[in-house]
RNA sequence: GCGAAAGUGGCGGAACUGGCAGACGCGCCGGACUUAGGAUCCGGUGGCCGAAAGGCCUUGGGGGUUCGACUCCCCCCUUUCGCACCA
């Protein structure tokens, strides 16, 4: 007998695979398509187990559909751009692009040592050029349709990272990258107007139905949808001239309290809070206080409790449904990027504003009423936030609240004083970065003509090679005068181009349909591709996306779905998130020095066992802790398939199907667990993506392996010297031979190059691609006897074993039977018969025993 | 604070539609084979009582629905995650 080593065999398939180029696809509108895909990769250096967790399940569900006769695109690429390249270029004085090049080199062999089956001819680094023109492409045409568009705004900056981020990017008031909080600038930014498809994504995630609850409401909180009204509150005048026109527009989701606004706060960035400021009686203290609000802004508010804090502008608004003036105040809390900057305060109603008034001594006043209890405003000790009734509110009073939102709506409406308005908490995504390691901005500014698009014909605007990266916080494009001196596309004279790079976020917010077509060099891809292997039905990836990448890819789809190159809303049809890798109960980290390198363990164990383990180890969703005997003991159970089916495959390898033959009992068995496997396994993997159990059910069909081999004397004893196993019963050859055929492919898709070897060892000389999946027979895999428990009063007293087929009553007939020692001198109260898997008969004391 | 998910042996986990709790693996214990075993094969392994047969208890805690609850409902505890002045 021969032992495992699954190192010879892992290179064997692994070079024929390449050779064979066994995972290359094309369309064939004759098979029913398959797009499996993993977030691709930052090609940060080394991958460790918990970056590659993920690709071995994508790899599992794109094996397993390739054997069920699907056409399965399984590619991979790179997140090739972004700050690690250019910081490393800094410290180590290497060009970005050498620096991932060479790691994109090294990640592409770990995965292709695991034996992850991609397509790899389809390769994408979005570094190159050939990839980011068609970001450069995209860009103009968000252009010409203002879904792109430049501004000046407060953005956020990270003072280490050196660069903007996205309100995305912006996790608990620090860098999403790094941590270090983020700071306010004043910039001309690019933006993409996603807010313009706010809605759209915010409805259409009801049809995600396979995608995690979670994912689907962290979405809809971001998107925060609110409707409301916006209401205007005019001035009153000030000595000031031509201040009269002046009006505050505050957004409310609570028109219905408006009767009781008693002041009226604004953000200390509110553009009237100037104006204000400069007509009062002391501008320079005015302002002063102001500025203090607006220093505490983001880092401050975000990351810790403040206080709560307000000043007086001396200023008066009309409330315009009761008529009467109220003051205005500026506030720290409010946001000048939400709503209007302004809000309306009926303290008596909302919880903040209540807290302000009290503390200032603001007057409160209350308009709802609930209706179990009579609210008073002296004795109010928190604000009634909920649903009641209208008091004190003129004509709309003893109207509900909810009524009265409408009513009122229409009737600020009706006096051209405010409308209905839906309010988002999504902003449109700033796009703008000052670093060097990203995409070009195709734009030029000219003096004449404003900002033009670089024409197609001048794409890609290809990213100079400079050898200083400043970190400093300006663009170091901006430092290469051949770059940026160019004649303007429209009229010819001196222009200058955009040097500031775009978000990495573009980058990978359709890299899925480029994989459908990636060397296209007319468009970002044909968008008969696209149809024909679109959406993505299986996508998984780090829950940390679910915001970030998961929103913006939703929102590019709709982007080239309205240029027409793309017929689905939706990108990603079923999405995974997968759960991290932990090793000493911390994820796993280069600078926590608790990485576990797949090579090293390849090395030791073999892919297969590896990718076994992790499978194995929970369910993909699941967080999991790294355990070095676990593997192990995948090892041990790889070596202990290997020893029975070498073992047997001499006297199996020309055995008959068993169909149709007369089995003895325990052949039949055998046959059946086979058949139960398949169905098992097959359902486990796909569509309920236990991989978990699927292996955990191959591991029982093993163990039963042996035991039927240990009956009829044909276990392996392990040595080396041993004989091959010698079988004289043609029925007991064939048994062996489909239980053993099924064990290996029911397994190759966890353990591909295992399966290989084992498959051509069996005889088949056409790989196990040629091989397709297995089909349960039903018949089969029907038991002739069935085990039913038995309780009484719910406890389990006993078990019988009834033909499959048994009549309820016979079954019942046996459980009594089975159980008379306990039902003795009982009154049988009723009998349940649960679905033929269980009996329970239920008894109390006979009457007159007591 | 708001929202969501989860809580099962020493450990990872299983239990599909309310029907035998603890599959499978790790670890541990025992046996066989062996010069030897950290290889291999076989067996045991939730807790308590018992020599055994068997009995009792057991899915974070408490209540409820049901013939029957890990599963459904209510309250509480814990953990994890998300949001966190969004008017």
């Amino acid at each position: 007998m021969t032992e495992y080593h699954p190192q010879d065999i892992e290179q064997k398939w692994q070079r024929r695979w390449q050779e064979t180029r066994a995972f290359e696809v094309t369309e064939d509108p004759t098979r029913p398509k398959f797009y499996c895909l993993e977030m691709f990769a930052y090609p940060s250096g080394h991958a460790h187990v918990g970056h590659v967790r993920n690709y071995m399940i994508g790899d599992i569900i794109a094996r397993t559909r390739r054997m069920r006769g699907y056409n399965v695109l399984h590619p991979f690429g790179w997140d090739a751009f972004g700050l690690p390249a250019e910081n490393a270029a800094i410290k180590n004085k290497v060009h970005p692009e050498q620096w991932t090049l060479e790691n994109i080199a090294h990640m592409k062999g770990q995965l292709q040592r695991l034996g992850i089956s991609y397509a790899w001819e389809r390769e994408i680094a979005t570094c190159l050029p050939n990839y980011y023109r068609w970001n450069q492409w995209l860009f103009t045409r968000m252009f010409q349709r203002r879904l792109a568009y430049r501004r000046r705004s407060n953005v956020n900056w990270c003072e280490s990272c050196q660069t903007v981020l996205a309100n995305e990017q912006v996790v608990d008031g620090g860098c999403w990258r790094c941590g270090t909080p983020v700071t306010i600038r004043d910039l001309e930014q690019w933006f993409f107007r996603i807010t313009a498809y706010a809605d759209e994504l915010l409805d259409a995630l009801g049809s995600l139905t396979a995608w995690p609850e979670k994912v689907v409401m962290m979405q809809r909180n971001w998107i925060g949808r609110s409707e409301g009204a916006r209401v205007r509150f005019p001035v009153v005048a000030a000595a000031g001239p031509g201040e009269s026109a002046d009006t505050v527009e505050v957004f409310t989701t609570r028109i219905d309290t408006i009767f009781g606004a008693s002041f009226v706060l604004l953000a200390p960035e509110h553009p009237i809070v100037d104006r204000f400021a400069a007509a009062s009686d002391a501008p320079d203290a005015f302002r002063a206080r102001v500025a203090r609000f607006r220093a505490q802004d983001r880092t401050a508010r975000l990351t810790g409790e403040i206080e709560k804090e307000g000043f007086d502008t001396g200023r008066q608004v009309i409330n315009p449904f009761t008529g009467q003036p109220v003051p205005v105040w500026v506030a720290n809390f409010v946001l000048g990027d939400y709503g209007t900057g302004a809000v309306m305060a009926v303290p008596a109603h909302d919880q903040r504003d209540f807290e302000f008034a009290r503390k200032y001594g603001l007057p409160v006043t209350v308009v709802i009423q609930p209706l179990d209890r009579m609210l008073a405003a002296e004795a109010l000790e928190v604000a009634f936030e909920d649903e009641g009734v209208l008091v004190s509110s003129a004509t709309f009073s003893g109207l509900p609240a909810h009524e009265a939102r409408a009513r009122m709506t229409a009737d600020a409406a009706a006096r051209g004083i405010g409308e209905g308005t839906v309010q988002y908490r999504l902003k449109d995504w700033g796009v703008s970065r000052q670093r060097y390691w990203g995409t070009p901005i195709p734009i030029i500014q000219c003096e004449s003509c404003g900002l033009v698009a670089v024409p197609d014909e001048d794409l890609p605007v290809e990213l100079p090679n400079i050898t200083e990266f400043s970190g400093r916080g300006d663009s170091p494009l901006a430092y290469v005068p051949e770059f940026v001196n160019v004649p303007c596309p429209t009229c010819g004279r001196p222009a200058r181009r955009e040097t500031d790079t775009m978000d990495t976020f573009v980058d990978s917010s359709w890299y899925y349909y480029r994989f459908c077509d990636p060397t296209n060099d007319q468009l970002p891809f044909d968008p008969a591709k696209v149809s024909y292997w679109g959406p993505v039905d299986f996508y998984s990836g780090g829950v940390e996306h679910a915001i970030l990448h998961l929103i913006y890819s939703r929102f590019f789809s709709r982007v080239f779905r309205d240029l027409g190159l793309v017929s689905i809303d939706e990108p990603f049809s079923r999405l995974l998130t997968q759960g991290m890798v932990l090793r000493h109960g911390a994820v796993m980290s280069k600078s926590k020095g608790n990485v576990v390198d797949p090579d090293e363990m390849i090395a030791k164990y073999g892919a297969d066992a590896l990718r076994l383990y992790v499978m194995f180890v929970a369910p993909p969703e699941k967080e999991v802790e790294w355990s070095d005997s676990g593997l192990e003991g995948a090892f041990r159970f790889l070596s202990r398939v290997w020893r029975i089916v070498d073992h047997l495959i001499p006297a199996i390898a020309d055995a008959p199907q068993p169909t149709g033959m007369t089995l003895e009992p325990d052949e039949r068995a055998l046959r059946r667990k086979t058949h139960d496997t398949i169905d098992r396994v097959t359902r486990d993997i796909d569509p309920r993506m236990h991989l978990n159990t699927a292996v955990s059910t191959l591991m029982t069909m093993v163990n039963e392996l042996y035991a039927f081999c240990e009956g009829q004397g044909l276990r392996p004893a392990g040595r080396d010297d041993e004989p091959a196993a010698v079988i004289n019963r043609r029925e007991t050859a064939a048994v062996l031979r489909e239980a053993v055929e099924a064990l290996v492919l029911l397994l190759s898709p966890f353990t591909p190059h295992l399966s290989e070897e084992l498959w051509e060892r069996l005889g088949h000389h056409d790989g196990l691609s040629a091989a397709g999946w297995l089909q349960a027979d039903p018949i089969v895999a029907r038991a002739e006897e069935i085990e039913i428990p038995v309780q009484v009063n719910g406890k389990l007293r006993g078990r019988i074993t009834v033909p499959v087929d048994a009549a309820e009553a016979d079954i019942l007939a046996a459980a009594q039977a089975a159980v008379v020692s306990h039902v003795a001198g009982m009154d049988v109260v009723k009998t349940v018969v649960a679905n033929r898997r269980l009996v329970n008969i239920v008894v109390r004391p006979a009457k007159g025993t007591l």
